[in-house]
DNA sequence: GGCTTATATAAGCGACTGCTGATACCTTGC
DNA sequence: GCAAGGTATCAGCAGTCGCTTATATAAGCC
């Protein structure tokens, strides 16, 4: 599954969101995802496994527990490829954010200027 | 149709890439998507459809030809979601970068500072 | 008008996705 | 060991999506 095709459902978003805040169980996830999107438990397990099995999340287990929490790393490559389309609304600016995207990059990857990405 | 699942398609994907690059007809974006992906003129059209409907594309005609171009609206919508996540990847220069993005969301709005987005 | 080129729409079908109810698994505490 | 709570998986079904073939629309040219 594509990174864009997780990002699709509007329940798989919303869980990133209460992911972002920080770590949260399995359960507490469900109680809100239930009560906003009126789904079953085993509904919001389905999207958890979708969001772990695609890198967008880690799961830690505490007890009998399941702690997730977000792995940025697929919204990385997805902001990544919208960087391609942001000249459109930030043509002045452009110059300066391709610098840092690009500082960002060799900071993460460890690799020397001038490198593509193919 | 959500944005993201408008991006959710490859043969999507592959026409905004084009697109980037400034305007093509419809023939045109019809020639390489049947080369690299297989599938025929009605596919592509679809695609479009998707495309345009979904407001990431606009469409002018030129004689016979129907010229598309980019609509980067969506993506920026996409940019500012991403956005959210972004202090994940680069915590260092969020500060810098979320006063860029105020900036820029100003400029676009004509908005005074210190209003929320809701 | 009639023919050609460029593009869009329609109908139908197969595949995939997301949901539910039922059930299995695993950890803790008695 | 057994029961209970927390979570994941299974089976099955309905809706949606993307594809194809066939056809319609529209502009240009004779």
């Amino acid at each position: 599954m594509h990174a864009f095709d997780v990002l699709g459902d509007p329940v798989r978003r919303r869980i990133l969101e209460l992911l972002a805040d920080g770590e949260m169980a399995s359960g507490a996830v469900c109680e809100v995802i239930t009560a906003e999107f009126g789904i079953s438990q085993p509904g919001v397990s389905q999207h958890l496994k979708v969001l772990r099995e695609n890198g967008f999340a880690t799961v830690r287990p505490e007890g009998t527990r399941r702690l997730y929490a977000v792995n940025s790393e697929p919204l990385r490559d997805i902001d990544e490829w919208i960087g391609r389309f942001r000249r459109f609304w930030t043509p002045r600016l452009d110059a300066l954010e391709t610098e840092l995207a690009r500082g960002k990059r060799e900071r993460r990857l460890g690799r020397p200027k001038g490198e593509s990405d193919g």
